[in-house]
DNA sequence: ACATCGTGGATATACGATGTCCAAAATTAA
DNA sequence: TTAATTTTGGACATCGTATATCCACGATGT
């Protein structure tokens, strides 16, 4: 398994948010409700995607989220680096004192490095715009959604 | 961190078996000794290979392991399968009661299942035989080495 | 028989992924 | 200024999996 839960939540927040892009900012808790999201979980990844420069946050009422830059300009590598880190297949490459007796004298290097180079092109080759154009819930759709379900909230 | 110890531990055992490929079996205990993985654990690994038939297991004195195919005929994904199962990207495409409340509307499940594609591709790309001819230890040198070591273990 | 060697399964341990909670900081509105 | 709203930061709990260990059993050769 590749793609954890938390990725999956940070590439559903955005999607969420893509489909409304320029109509202002997003509460948290509307996210975590429409997209089922534990709040207090969603928190967490939500700093990491203001950190990494994704997404926007605004404090106080009339505060949420909102994307930072287009949601064709956000690739699948930034989504992953900001929740998991640097893309990387092995440790040894990273650890300067490494745990690894092979280091000087391994195969294995190179390929993996060879591999990682591929995956992460794969990665920056997919934006949030793509994913948002695939999914059957298009913004229009969407948004009726939204106000029955804010209806209901509010009854 | 794709790659995952036991994956190491798996691809160095059969670059070195790969090493002796056509001068008979290798005891587990030599593997473990020259590439530093711990035995007990390397046992559970090996019956993983085995199973897999990427290995010939055989019983009693004189015997150990050896490779079932040509170091070029085993690619990084069969070796990846036998140790992880098989690849998968996501959770959703596998379960048939799903947990995801997405599963009938989420642009996220092509999008992945592509990614997986090719990265199974990538790895089916790469032999065992790849990775042993970019190791600076060759046949020769390690066979020198062993040598060497085995003299020191029996002192 | 006996020594050698792989097999199978039970068990322990450590660590990271996931999830929860609460107080603090920032912003707005009254 | 005060109160309400919303994000932020960090501490803490929980659970599953990766890694590792151990021991009795099965198979093979001498």
């Amino acid at each position: 398994m590749i793609v954890s839960k938390t990725l999956d939540y940070a590439v559903r927040t955005l999607m969420y948010l893509g489909k409304r892009h320029g109509r202002g900012s997003v509460l948290m808790k509307e996210i975590a409700e429409n997209q089922r999201i534990p709040l207090s979980y969603l928190a967490k990844v939500m700093r990491q995607l203001v950190k990494a420069g994704i997404v926007f946050s605004e404090y106080g009422p009339h505060g949420g989220y909102s994307l930072k830059k287009l949601p064709s300009e956000i690739t699948l590598r930034q989504v992953y680096e900001a929740v998991e880190g640097e893309v990387k297949m092995v440790e040894c490459l990273e650890v300067p004192g490494s745990a690894c007796a092979f280091v000087d004298c391994c195969g294995q290097a190179d390929i993996w490095q060879e591999v990682e180079r591929k995956f992460i092109s794969i990665l920056e080759g997919i934006t949030i715009q793509d994913i948002i154009l695939r999914d059957c819930v298009y913004p229009e759709k969407l948004l009726t959604i939204n106000k029955q379900e804010n209806r209901h909230a509010n009854t």
